[in-house]
RNA sequence: GGGCCCGUGGCUCAGCCUGGUAGAGCGGCGGCCUUCGGAGCCGUAGGUCGUGGGUUCAAAUCCCACCGGGCCCGCCA
């Protein structure tokens, strides 16, 4: 139920008439204004004059309109306002009749989802970059469950590749000691740093290797810069985890990992029983992890899709590849063993552009390496194509801009093996990076802030205001109050701007922020739990401006949320519940509830009421959890 | 060099899709706790919407060029 559908046809009707009075074959669009009232609509384009446009406004302005008033003519705009009495009846008919699902339409209705999001590398804690697509994902799932769409969320473990093989050599070199680890901190935080340092002492391994071949002293001279560079991050690993990474580095120092890496890898693909018992002990060691830290944020994952098996083990990947090879041979190319497949020419022939929605430069494409190995691509079009496969109308993955020219190679795959429809229901919904001050994040750095640190920082600087005495209870509200405000933080933003970490916006406690919106839900609580309940309010002849201004705001709800399922963009949501918080907290400033005059009271009631309703699905939609006191 | 995205008060951002009086927050300054919870509220200062052109009765919004920033252009994922 939407408040607002009536007065608006009502007006969409006026609109009719008076186009029809003056003979044009259109009625213009409803816009909104601030400046005449509500709605207006414009003339402009139909060259007529304005005194014709008064005078048929005029002939209307008698008619009797129950639920807008003052219609209008200025000079070629024609405005209306709002009956406010009848729009709060409308209000309170809809809050009673919907509930919780008070801001659902049919029109937000849009089908099925399979949601795809976070598929963080099961090798390292997540950090703020996972934060952002994590939660990202999960209000866009939120999101299109509250408009009653089916939704399934799926974590793609991308289990297969070399970095997921330095983290399984590194955990075996030092299995005794990490189990010991892991039983005092959580198991993504130990892997991630013995990763990290796997990593970083292959590098310096190959490198080194690399020098000793090298022929000209440029090339050597840049080789040992990029050798120094990874001994720096191994230093500052060494600071933070001195005895953890000590013991990768004395234990792999003078083994060959890399090679050692790309032979687990091939046995890994081709299903050896060692093989995938020690990878999948340490990838599962870090889901567990992870899932920790996402059922902190209030997420939870439906489905855990293992590339090894979607992808490689059965089949799918190469057989992508040998298909690609005999129905499009002119596009395909041999470089060492290693196949290639001439996306850009692709393209550039079948003028694909328009139909997949691709960027103008699409560069070509390699499928596999010389060993036959498949590469991250290959493996992701067989899953894509998995996906397509669920019986879902749309495939949504949450995949940061970076891999726009990956994401945009699976598409053109897909179309090429004539998965066409496949191709066209997949959506790379992208969002921009977050940026740490001055320097990007790198896993295999170990360069990041794991999410865990902020959500354990901001549940520390929330629980110094808690007012509840019991501080078991204050910990719950704490941790409550971080999430909110970590939630928020990543949403409020257009998914497409980078966002520069800092950690005073991220934990802002004050206004524009989870917390804010928390805090305006107790106080809206807090009255409603001293009032009386409320059957039926009606509403008054006079109302203060206010009060207008908050019905419409409620009134608006129902089109927020379609304008946010339509564009997938959670971020309108939270910026709606943030003008409403402001108009709220003004309002109680000034107007009592409880100790209103009978009558008033009972109005004032419901319409706290109504606020504390549309918070609630608000809440809901960002994941931001529901505080009674705080 | 090419592609995609971004550029709005000192700072962070919304508004751009679908053109119609420039909006929040932070920070600054000045006020409000015997009133339903002050993690709040009120007031105030602060903007040639990156620059130049074009389309239009009308441009932050659409088009073109340029400038500045981010990301990408791997037998990494």
């Amino acid at each position: 139920m939407d408040p607002l559908k009536l007065p608006r046809q009502e007006f969409a009707d006026a609109l009719g008439k008076i186009s029809s009075r003056l003979g044009l074959a259109e009625v213009p669009e409803i816009e909104k204004t601030r400046r005449y009232g509500y709605f207006s609509a414009r003339f402009h384009k139909y060259k007529i004059d304005p005194t014709r446009l008064r005078d048929a406004v005029e002939e209307l302005s008698n008619a009797g309109f129950q639920y807008i008033s003052g219609l209008s003519a200025e000079g070629l705009y024609v405005n209306a306002g709002l009956n406010a009495r009848r729009l709060g009846e409308l209000v309170f008919e809809a809050v009673a009749k919907m509930g919780r699902r008070y801001g659902f339409t049919e029109e937000c209705r849009l089908g099925s989802f399979l949601v795809e999001h976070t598929s963080a590398n099961p090798i390292h804690p997540l950090h703020i970059g996972h934060g952002r697509n994590a939660i990202l994902g999960d209000s866009l799932a939120r999101l299109l469950r509250f408009c009653d769409n089916r939704v399934e969320v799926h974590f793609y473990v991308d289990d297969c590749g070399v970095q997921v093989m330095y983290a399984t050599i590194g955990y075996n070199a030092v299995r005794d000691e990490a189990r010991e680890w892991i039983e005092r901190a959580k198991p993504d935080l130990v892997v991630g740093h013995i990763y990290s340092a796997t990593n970083a002492v292959a590098e310096i391994g190959r490198l080194k290797k690399e020098v000793e071949r090298a022929q000209d002293d440029e090339h050597k001279r840049s080789l040992i810069g990029e050798i120094d560079e990874w001994v720096a991050v191994l230093k500052r690993l060494m600071e933070s985890e001195g005895d953890l990474v000590a013991k990768v580095v004395e234990r792999l120092g003078q083994r060959d990992v890399a090679g050692e890496a790309v032979e687990l890898n091939r046995r890994y693909e081709v299903g050896d029983p060692e093989a995938k018992r020690a990878v999948r002990e340490v990838v599962d060691l870090v889901l567990r992890g992870q899932r920790e830290t996402l059922a902190r944020l209030g997420i939870e994952i439906d489905k855990w899709d293992y590339e090894s098996e979607l992808a490689v083990w059965s089949g799918e990947a190469s057989r992508i590849v040998e298909e690609l090879q005999r129905k499009w041979p002119q596009y395909v190319e041999h470089k060492g063993g290693a196949v290639v497949f001439r996306a850009d020419k692709f393209v550039e022939d079948f003028k694909l552009w328009d139909v997949l929605d691709l960027p103008k430069f699409i560069p070509p494409v390699t499928l596999t390496r010389s060993d036959g190995t498949t590469l991250y691509v290959t493996r992701d079009v067989a899953y894509a194509l998995w996906q397509a496969r669920q019986g879902f109308d749309k495939v949504v993955r949450v995949i940061s801009t970076e891999q726009t020219h990956e994401q945009a190679h699976v598409r053109i795959i897909l179309y090429a093996l004539g998965f066409e429809d496949a191709a066209k229901k997949i959506v790379h919904y992208a969002y921009e990076m977050v940026n740490l001050p001055g320097m990007k994040m790198s896993a295999r750095r170990g360069r990041y802030i794991s999410l865990d640190e902020i959500l354990d920082e901001a549940a520390e600087r929330s629980a110094s205001l808690v007012k509840e005495k019991s501080p078991e209870i204050a910990g719950v509200i704490a941790e409550k109050v971080g999430v909110g405000s970590v939630r928020y933080a990543f949403l409020s933003t257009s998914p497409r701007k980078p966002i520069e970490f800092r950690w005073e916006v991220v934990l802002n406690l004050r206004q524009n922020s989870g917390t804010f919106l928390q805090y305006t839900y107790v106080r809206a609580y807090s009255i409603l739990e001293k009032a009386p309940d409320v059957e039926r309010a009606s509403v008054p002849e006079r109302m203060l401006e206010e009060e207008k201004e908050l019905l419409v705001k409620i009134a608006e709800w129902p089109s927020v949320v379609r304008e946010a399922v339509r564009a997938l963009r959670p971020d309108y949501v939270a910026e709606y519940l943030d003008g409403l918080a402001l108009l709220f907290n003004s309002y109680y400033e000034k107007a009592p509830v409880l100790k209103a005059e009978e009558g008033v009271r009972e109005f004032r009631i419901a319409l706290v009421n109504a606020v504390k309703t549309v918070l609630e699905a608000g809440f809901y939609i960002l994941g931001i959890p529901t505080l009674t006191k705080m």
